[in-house]
DNA sequence: CGGCGTTTTGAGAGAGCTCAACATCGGTGG
DNA sequence: CCACCGATGTTGAGCTCTCTCAAAACGCCG
């Protein structure tokens, strides 16, 4: 179920959970970072804080994210993560997953990969958000998570999630989708969107 | 000079370089991946093609990036690279590394140290691409992008580049900037930006 | 001097946001 | 069993903001 799943049986074992309420601070900016997190499920919102105190919304993590991996690598922790909803995440100490990276290099190796996939799908995604026009940045998207034929993507939450997820509002979203089923580019299907003839991207 | 410059002296020895014209490209989608590169100099766009063959733009890598990481954990790269413009890029064996990796758990841990910092910067920088109004875009990108006295920012291209990176024209970026330094909340001193008092981000 | 890239300002249009209303569905409690 | 409520899905109308197209001043370098 967990993204580190592939971790040693000690490591695993020296993981906790830990519950938050809404609001709830997870740590703080300057905490010496000891441990690395993935939310289970909630919503959590990384925040660093200028010098004069105004917030400066870093993240959002989500459920099934791997967060505050660069605590791995620092002293502290270099934002606060707040939870924005109720919310549990999974506590990995830091030491014991450096101790299994050093003991065992492909344990150092599955987590690099998954680091590795996590930048692809950020670059994706930003690459996406430079896209202006919503029908092509909603094809854009569909494009990047169809499943094995290449042609149907599956949705796993809500239109509203997928608008937020692809930066546009829901209202935008229902009517580009409308759109461009009217046009013959896609068909939808309950929780399924098939891809008929992508126009130019 | 270049972002993995700790690597021990043989793997960097096993690096080589190679030049591209425009439009020249560096490795296909499905070829086998052998090496993984950093730009020195130029740009790479990053692409994949669908089942129908329309490109699917992935992410453009700029001098003094590492792309292609995901191959050291993958039998064949999953995207075409082309040279936007004349590059050079240099090529590591993704064999070396992943030798070097075994060899001495501080190297892997440095590379993974990148990859850390690589995720935080993409995701700060979706989180810009979310917000919709230039001026509190530009602000949001200065507040992260200051200097150690957490007030100035400094420029190190031109003011096109900069409103390419956060996803404005350079007119709005121009407008912009005029704007906010006319309401006072920033201060242009040649190629330094300072914030005065920001407000809501 | 003559280009070329950067910086700047202007006017207009289009696209998505905002606000608003409404239908639908599932769950909850009286 | 039904009334109520919240979340999701859908459509409409107007507005704002950025993009687009255009023009021009500026500095730099050959």
């Amino acid at each position: 179920m967990s993204a580190l799943g592939f971790l040693p049986a000690t490591v695993r074992k020296s993981s906790t959970t830990r519950e938050l309420d809404a609001g709830e601070i997870l740590f703080h900016q300057g905490d010496r970072a000891l441990w690395i997190y993935e939310v289970e499920h909630g919503r959590l919102r990384l925040v660093r804080y200028t010098v004069d105190g105004h917030p400066v919304p870093l993240h959002t993590a989500r459920a099934g994210e791997l967060f505050a991996e660069a605590a791995l690598f620092a002293g502290t922790y270099r934002c606060d993560a707040v939870a924005s909803v109720p919310s549990r995440v999974r506590v990995y100490p830091k030491r014991e997953l450096l101790a299994a990276f050093r003991r065992d290099s492909t344990v150092a190796e599955r987590f690099m990969a998954i680091l590795a996939g996590q930048i692809h799908a950020l670059r994706a995604r930003v690459q996406e958000r430079n896209i202006r026009s919503a029908s092509a940045r909603v094809l854009h998207h569909l494009a990047l998570n169809t499943g094995k034929d290449g042609r149907t993507a599956r949705l796993d939450g809500s239109l509203v999630d997928l608008a937020a997820e692809i930066g546009l509002t829901h209202e935008a979203l229902y009517r580009t989708l409308g759109r461009l089923e009217k046009s013959g580019a896609i068909e939808r299907n309950g929780s399924e969107i098939m891809l008929k003839k992508s126009p130019g991207l």
